[in-house]
DNA sequence: GTTGACCTTCCCAAGTTAGGAAGGTGCAGA
DNA sequence: TCTGCACCTTCCTAACTTGGGAAGGTCAAC
């Protein structure tokens, strides 16, 4: 089959099916005489694969080393296991991280009145920064914010 | 006040005050003879605005709005308010996407010995896709995974 | 004068996905 | 056979934020 059928069948474009064989996270392709792509069963089954893990948050370069363990008979439940759960604890730190983000400016927010005046506590909160002198009793900005816009979802 | 100077007291690099610059975030510095920018207190000031909104999430290009809030004399707290509202939102829904791949990839995970021996249920289920034919009684793939690797945290 | 810290501008990189240009291929119907 | 259309090829560009480094100018202290 083309590209167009395997990207169908995957659910991964073609320009991303491109793109894996061309950083080598998937085998190249057969070529058809036209120079046109040929993919079969098992082309289409590791990329799904490969879309499922993306669907799961798992970068690329990890993909990389799943795709390995995926191929390798002798591998260990163990080594998988050690990936994901290595996987699950940046996922729940990087969201807890936007919910604390979130908690904070909720709190600016519920201070902040919504009218036409143009006194606003969240702009207050902004410019007065984290640590204003007298603060109210549970802290706007408990936690050590320095670098808190480092993280990338999905690519780090 | 030179560029250094002003970057260890507003907690933004150097470099992303010259980046800010140049793409227009915050007004041109003047120059010192020697073609240095320099610096003064409503500058640091205004880089800590913007070093609080990264910190809080915001995207550049929402923080120049709220840098033009910020300075307008004629807003009103219920424009400030329903960017927040609109951000707090967007982070909520970042943090529960990232949660819910979290839990999927824990649903597997529990379900893998993790020991010497090559079977597991991560891979499967990562092979098998999200909708084996004999499926547990609670689904590991239950929302559309459609988009889901589509979020970034901060610069979506 | 020399050293070392600081500054300047300019280019390149990360990660993932997508859009488009310019041109070749394959197949259907008139 | 010709035309049209869908599909394919490769290559360039973009998004977003931050940082690394090169090559060279400036400033202060010694």
């Amino acid at each position: 089959m083309n590209i167009g059928e395997a990207s169908r069948a995957s659910g991964v474009s073609a320009k991303m099916i491109r793109h894996y064989e061309s950083i080598g996270l998937v085998p190249r392709a057969d070529r058809q005489d036209s120079g046109y792509r040929e993919y079969g069963p098992e082309d289409v089954h590791r990329l799904s694969f490969v879309r499922r893990a993306r669907d799961l948050g798992f970068s690329l370069d990890r993909i990389r080393v799943l795709l390995g363990l995926w191929g390798d008979p002798s591998r260990t439940s163990a080594e998988v296991k050690a990936l994901a759960l290595t996987h699950i604890k940046e996922l729940e730190e990087k969201a807890r991280h936007l919910q604390e983000m979130a908690d904070v400016l909720r709190g600016l927010s519920l201070a902040c009145d919504g009218d036409g005046r143009p006194d606003c506590p969240i702009i207050a909160g902004l410019e007065a920064g984290p640590r204003p002198s007298s603060r109210p009793s549970r802290d706007l900005f408990p936690m050590p914010v320095d670098q808190a816009a480092k993280g990338k979802v999905l690519a780090p």
